[in-house]
DNA sequence: TTCGCGATGGCCT
DNA sequence: GGCCATCGCGAAA
């Protein structure tokens, strides 16, 4: 039996939290119907100088969520029509989450073009992730969201680190090499 | 194959 | 009022 990832896993340093999240399990249950898809895309956002953070300018309404415990979701909409998972880590009143980028269902249903999940935008979309599942704990069933663990090991030289998608205007912050995908999966969102 | 661009809306200055 | 943690389309090549 699959297993639920524990709260504490969440609480610890972001880009370590990013990388043992490849290979897990993100599980949805839609209208009484499980669907699981492997994490295979990631990227951490965490502290305050990175510009490429939301919480860069500090605590607003949206970011909030960033500076809760880990293991909840913070959930944002961008370009007026996409909405963003991601997950919070670290400790309390410091703001840090993970980026879900891409994900793959092993499910002949989803093999089409436009159900890939291999995009931030589209893997929400397809499992029906909107902004109602903002700041919901993702460590119980609650919430017919959960995290399950990796059912295999996945090596060091499977993860390939690379810097962040789309974040240009962050400055010194731009190549950062906080973006984690594996090697070998052909649902990443880019090269 | 790659590139250019429009859609679309909330958030921050 | 400007700017996005994106995507899919159609044109060019």
């Amino acid at each position: 039996m699959p297993k639920l990832i524990p709260k504490n896993f969440y609480n610890r340093p972001t880009l370590q939290v990013a990388q043992d999240l490849l290979g897990c399990f993100l599980v949805r249950k839609i209208n009484g119907e499980i669907v699981r898809a492997m994490i295979v895309e990631t990227e951490g956002y965490f502290g305050y100088k990175d510009k490429a953070s939301h919480a860069s300018r500090g605590k607003t309404d949206r970011n909030e969520p960033m500076f809760w415990e880990g293991g909840i979701t913070y959930v944002y909409l961008v370009y007026g029509m996409h909405s963003l998972l991601n997950i919070v880590t670290e400790k309390e009143n410091y703001p840090a989450a993970v980026l879900i980028r891409a994900v793959d269902f092993n499910w002949e249903e989803f093999s089409s073009n436009d159900k890939k999940g291999n995009g931030p935008g589209k893997l929400t979309k397809i499992l029906e992730i909107d902004r109602t599942l903002n700041k919901q704990k993702i460590y119980n069933k609650k919430n017919n969201l959960w995290l399950e663990e990796s059912i295999r090991d996945i090596k060091k030289n499977e993860i390939v680190k690379t810097k962040r998608v789309g974040i240009d205007y962050a400055g010194e912050y731009r190549d950062k090499p906080w973006r984690f995908y594996l090697a070998d999966n052909k649902n990443v969102s880019k090269k």
